[in-house]
DNA sequence: CAGTCAATGATAACAGTGTCAACATAACTC
DNA sequence: GAGTTATGTTGACACTGTTATCATTGACTG
């Protein structure tokens, strides 16, 4: 009855909403670039280009959702490896590869959230769930970090875990060096939290 | 008289090429997004925009020459900024923190280099100055590790601090996080090249 | 159950883009 | 000075995001 409900599926013709979404996704995990083009988009829906304009006010609102959805995978999926390795040097390792790791597997959901979120107007545009999604990921990061911390220096060493697995994750991206786990993990090893 | 030497400017209207791709830097550093057009820069140019064509094959090789040409000047300010540094970790942290801010202050230069660089083929594109111009970043980096490293330790180290002064670079052009000089040498000097 | 209305979709059009083909003009060469 | 080559312009094509307008369909109301 309310249909102020987030999740109420089925229209008229279909869920031409969810079906954008799911569709814009899988395109994005089978490429590279996110260059997601919204009458080709539509054209692969098999519905004319305005009729997405329905359910998003423009192509950066769809973009937007699927930067969204793809943070919240991002997130969940760094929480839960979080959550299973454990604490110490080796947990923070295997978190750090496996990022690096669904980076590489998913190299234009990436680039689309970090080119999108980051500009996203909070104030207009969800804040809640983006604040949550990044929290999450940032979370994740930084559930290995030594418990025996001040504040600013775990501040600190998370803003380094992350820089370091994110700009690997980017070079690897853009080409510039090799995919290869073993070195993925002795580089993030290279980290020492007693410093700073 | 001989014509193929890479730097011979006048041509019979001006120096169409020179000038686009002084006029395309300036844009690029003047703005945030890298979305250079073609269209609008040759009108920014008073020239037709197929007048460009006569010069570059198509849009791509124009921004990879801008690229080029960013990437040039960002091995040479690492170059430098490395052989001012002395050697240490107070050495390798004021390169780290000289990269973020040449990035901070180049945002679009920088994000044009990585999205263009590593996809051009390097077999086809001059591949000696693309090299150099790299090679010259990763020296400048690598330039404060230690001595006592082995070749392997070296290769993994220098790999870390690109990629940490990357990552951290890339948060705060994507506005996840604040650039802050202080933090970022903090960040930078939370390495330890023993370890590993 | 009939009728109204809001929600959803399609068409046509506009401005903008990168790119090509054809044409024009200036510069350089002999 | 004539001819060739290099450079620049015009017009067009396919494509994009977007808007205004029209069509249809489902849902709610009486």
């Amino acid at each position: 009855m309310a249909p102020d409900s987030p999740v109420n599926a089925p229209y008229h013709h279909g869920d031409l909403r969810a079906s954008a979404l799911q569709m814009g996704m899988e395109r994005l995990e089978s490429q590279e670039q996110p260059d997601l083009g919204l009458r080709a988009l539509a054209r692969d829906l098999g519905v004319s280009a305005t009729a997405l304009y329905r359910h998003f006010p423009n192509k950066d609102a769809l973009l937007d959702a699927l930067a969204l959805e793809g943070l919240t995978r991002l997130g969940a999926h760094q929480a839960a490896a979080a959550a299973q390795a454990g604490g110490g040097r080796d947990g923070f390792a295997e978190v750090g590869v496996t990022y690096v790791k669904w980076a590489v597997e998913n190299p234009a959901l990436l680039r689309l959230i970090y080119n999108r979120v980051g500009q996203v107007d909070l104030a207009t545009d969800d804040p809640s769930a983006m604040g949550e999604a990044f929290y999450q990921l940032r979370a994740g990061i930084a559930a290995t970090m030594p418990d025996e911390m001040s504040r600013d220096q775990r501040a600190a060493a998370a803003l380094h875990a992350w820089s370091l697995v994110h700009g690997l994750a980017m070079l690897i991206l853009d080409g510039q060096v090799a995919y290869d786990p073993a070195m993925v993990r002795k580089v993030v090893l290279m980290t020492d939290f007693s410093a700073g």
